[in-house]
DNA sequence: CTGTTAGCGCGTTCAG
DNA sequence: CTGAACGCGCTAACAG
């Protein structure tokens, strides 16, 4: 009695010996049919393979990763949010070069905070994953020390983490704000409001750089109320646009993310449903492209990149470590480019 | 030399009896001593705790899963398209569960794919998953029959599967489109454009199920040329659109989901920009809501409801099976209900 | 309070 | 061509 109530509470699996009784050979001859070893007569692998299916007998994968030179096929990804689309995206293109070479993806968020990051990474090296890609959470990051992680190769995306010499791959934030304010002034606006994300994000850091020195470069000096960061949520983003649009008439904006813009549209469109506020001329920049950004009803230009393809830049940096962990190379950081897109009204009548 | 040129390559990490010894202590004692078993000294403990500091210890998870009665504490996720936010925000609430559980979550994606699903659970199988999450690919599943599982729980999302009695969480599709169809008709419109998924497609033969019956409910019998079907990419709906608007006069669109609503209105943005097509009086409905739903320049309600409530749902349905494996409770396929959201410019003018 | 023994599932080494 | 023994890292059970 109590054996069956066993088994049902913990299911066991059947093992390569129970494969080896059923079939009646010794596990060696059944591991060795499984690995598809040549010296194996084909009608005891017949009898073997019967046997598995049997069973429905599949290889302990976490046993097999035990023996020594053997690894776990497991690349660790930690991001802040994957409710955000980028994020998504992102998680996607290292999950497609991942697979390339035949391993999985296990995935955590972080929702930006260090702690738990600290202990995602734990956790993720106790699973004796071959690599970890980080969109890390802060600019301190003492669990993340190479001398930490104990040779599992480690690659940042999207920002960078002072003092930790380690791959990164990140987007050319400052070139691509620099050259989407450049757009702006070109265009004549003058009093241009900036919806940014907190100073302490790496990226927000890197936007705000590019746009104050394109201002800086044609002898702007950027109106304080106008200047709104610390930005973390759509909703965020919203109140900070009402609040700008309620002081101030700029006659652009200029969004660092994704969450900024999309917040900053609806407030325009919730402000305009008011009425008594015509924005018709308002002309929209933004960093980051998003679903239907071909609707903007402004002039609107994005400063594109690609998550997806940040995610399989990451993922090919990790797997040439991962692939000759004795290169001793320098940590690189690789700068994403940027371009700029119209969209919105900008687009103006097509043939 | 060589073991200098060893340990370079293939980086042992520090084991249990590296610490013990480094301790000076027995490997039983580190066990206990990471365990919190309340009978190790004070003195010997911080001797432990100080080695495995020094070493950089880090628990084998994978070793001491393998260990009876001991689980692996991972959840496989199965999901068609990660690049899909709907599947995003999906992901993100199986992971808030499975965190609140202390599970990780690991992840990969079919593309719909019957072949790459098998593969997908086999390995999750593989890696001794204590439980499944699918949101599977057809409607054939042989490689997951309960009997295949081999007592590992199994919850189906957003679709069911023919012929395997397992539980599952769907969304209202019939009855969300009855409504929305339902709406349409009731504000006067009988030529309504239909951009739906293929029929081979859970979810899209329900939803066409529940419009056409709200339909044939007033007496309409649809035109063929209005019912467009077997849509599965944004683009794919985008060409359908404009083919539809080409040839007939619709003064409603009901999409399907989330990728036909945003392919009709980049159909319809380009449409316009052509110029010579008034479409001021359309009215859409779609199902699933998307980011930036607000700015649809049109009449539109959504058919709501939330990815992340029914990650969430799966995975309660998950964990009673995993923390209760005898309960042997028939499979059960609990229904996530919708409801209708006005959007775009049917909101007026906000008070 | 601490150490020894044994075994989880698998595959390498060495004998048949 | 096939099998027996051993060890990967960890911990329950049993000494001491």
């Amino acid at each position: 009695v109590s054996v069956t109530t066993v088994n049902t509470l913990y299911p066991r699996l059947p093992t390569i010996s129970d494969v080896a009784r059923v079939a009646g050979v010794s596990t060696m001859t059944v591991s060795r049919t499984l690995n598809n070893h040549p010296s194996v007569r084909a009608q005891t692998r017949d009898d073997v393979m019967r046997a598995v299916d049997i069973l429905g007998y599949r290889r302990n994968e976490n046993a097999r990763s035990l023996r020594p030179g053997h690894q776990t096929g497991l690349i660790g990804v930690g991001i802040t949010n994957i409710a955000n689309p980028y994020y998504a995206e992102f998680v996607l293109g290292v999950e497609d070069i991942a697979s390339q070479h035949g391993r999985r993806v296990i995935l955590a968020t972080t929702a930006g905070d260090l702690g738990r990051e600290e202990q995602v990474v734990s956790d993720f090296l106790g699973r004796q994953v071959e690599g970890l890609i980080l969109v890390p959470s802060g600019d301190t990051a003492s669990h993340v020390r190479p001398g930490r992680l104990r040779g599992v190769p480690l690659v940042f995306a999207s920002r960078t983490v002072d003092g930790v010499a380690t791959d990164s791959v990140v987007v050319d934030d400052e070139g691509g704000a620099y050259s989407g304010a450049r757009h702006l002034l070109e265009a004549g606006h003058t009093a241009i409001g900036y919806l940014g994300a907190p100073d302490t994000s790496f990226t927000g850091a890197r936007r705000l750089r590019g746009f104050l020195r394109a201002l800086s470069d044609v002898g702007i000096v950027p109106e304080s109320h106008l200047i709104r960061r610390g930005l973390r949520t759509v909703e965020e983003a919203k109140t900070a646009t009402l609040d700008l649009l309620s002081t101030s008439r700029p006659t652009a904006l200029f969004c660092s993310n994704n969450r900024n813009v999309v917040g900053a549209l609806k407030a325009l469109t919730a402000r305009s449903r008011t009425g008594g506020y015509d924005d018709s001329a308002l002309e929209i920049v933004s960093f980051d492209d998003f679903e239907l950004s071909d609707l903007i009803p402004y002039r609107a230009t994005i400063i594109n990149h690609e998550a997806r393809r940040l995610g399989q830049a990451s993922a090919q940096m990790l797997f040439q470590r991962i692939l000759s962990p004795d290169s001793g190379q320098p940590a690189r950081t690789v700068s994403m480019p940027t371009w700029l897109e119209p969209r919105g009204t900008s687009l103006g009548v097509a043939p």
